[in-house]
DNA sequence: ATTTTTGCAAATCATTTGCATATAT
DNA sequence: ATATATGCAAATGATTTGCAAAAAT
């Protein structure tokens, strides 16, 4: 369902060969509109018959990653996840239940930063912000047995 | 050079055993000033020769964090760490460098929660805010090698 | 032709669990 | 006394690595 091509442009962008397994790899998570661990896409793979070895997911994620075209996340369990976005700097609202997310731009987050900085005195160079709670579609569906990959305690506010 | 007290408040609070095991790890975690992970309790544990497992210590790690008086946070390479901290809520900005680690009160991430569940539609109910940088020691000793006690790895960037 | 990538299997870490024993209330 | 907590060692899981073979430029 989604668009491979962002991805073959960041390989391109970066000088980074367009491989079989890399196409592979970015098909498997164009195909999923939310969160996924590393081990998803074993499973994804090996039931696409895609040829693409563990190794190779958890290396192409990582280039993914530093290409900014994916995102590792965590979820309010602590567990590891990505998902797949534009390269800009922006963070995500995950759905608890569905897994489901969505990019939400800087909403006066860099002020805050500004903020802290000048109150602590360290010098911030990097941040993130982690939002979940249940998506539209869920809050709809309500009730009912929806999906769930992994839910559990939830932190923060 | 922490206080324990904080820790066995919570554990009294909490309704749980005041065990020896678990002042070990308070103190063990009091003694650090920054970040640490389990791994890092476990030599310290080994070294201050505390009569504390391994498997314990994830234990005590893990209630400790239910009763919030320690906080699971992640570094910028991705790895699990650990800060001890107040009950409230609140986030943390931690040194790159030295790992030292200072909390921040809410200063308005409320207002942009609310915002994005506004025009997400999600219903947002839980965040996390880490912030990274380097901390006013840090700056002032600058290049030289003057950190705090190291934790683990702190793979860079 | 050369350099980069892959796959595999083995190696590393991190974290969890079962269960008998020890301990705090 | 009794419910809880601990230790150990083995079981899981996740991620990484070495290295020869395969594929992209």
């Amino acid at each position: 369902m989604g668009d491979i091509q962002p991805f073959l442009d960041a390989l391109d962008r970066g000088g980074y060969r367009l491989t079989g397994p890399r196409r592979a790899v970015a098909g498997l998570i164009a195909e999923r509109n939310g969160h996924f661990s590393a081990a998803d896409l074993v499973t994804d793979a090996r039931h696409d018959g895609a040829e693409v070895g563990r190794a190779t997911i958890f290396r192409v994620l990582e280039l993914f990653a530093e290409l900014r075209v994916v995102e590792r996340i965590d979820l309010p369990s602590g567990a590891h996840a990505y998902v797949g976005c534009a390269p800009e700097h922006h963070h995500h609202v995950v759905c608890s239940r569905c897994g489901r997310s969505q990019e939400v731009h800087d909403l006066g987050i860099g002020a805050i930063a500004d903020e802290v900085a000048r109150s602590t005195g360290f010098h911030v160079d990097g941040h993130r912000l982690e939002l979940w709670g249940i998506c539209p579609t869920c809050l709809l569906a309500d009730g009912s047995g929806a999906p769930v990959r992994s839910s559990s305690r939830l932190r923060g506010s």
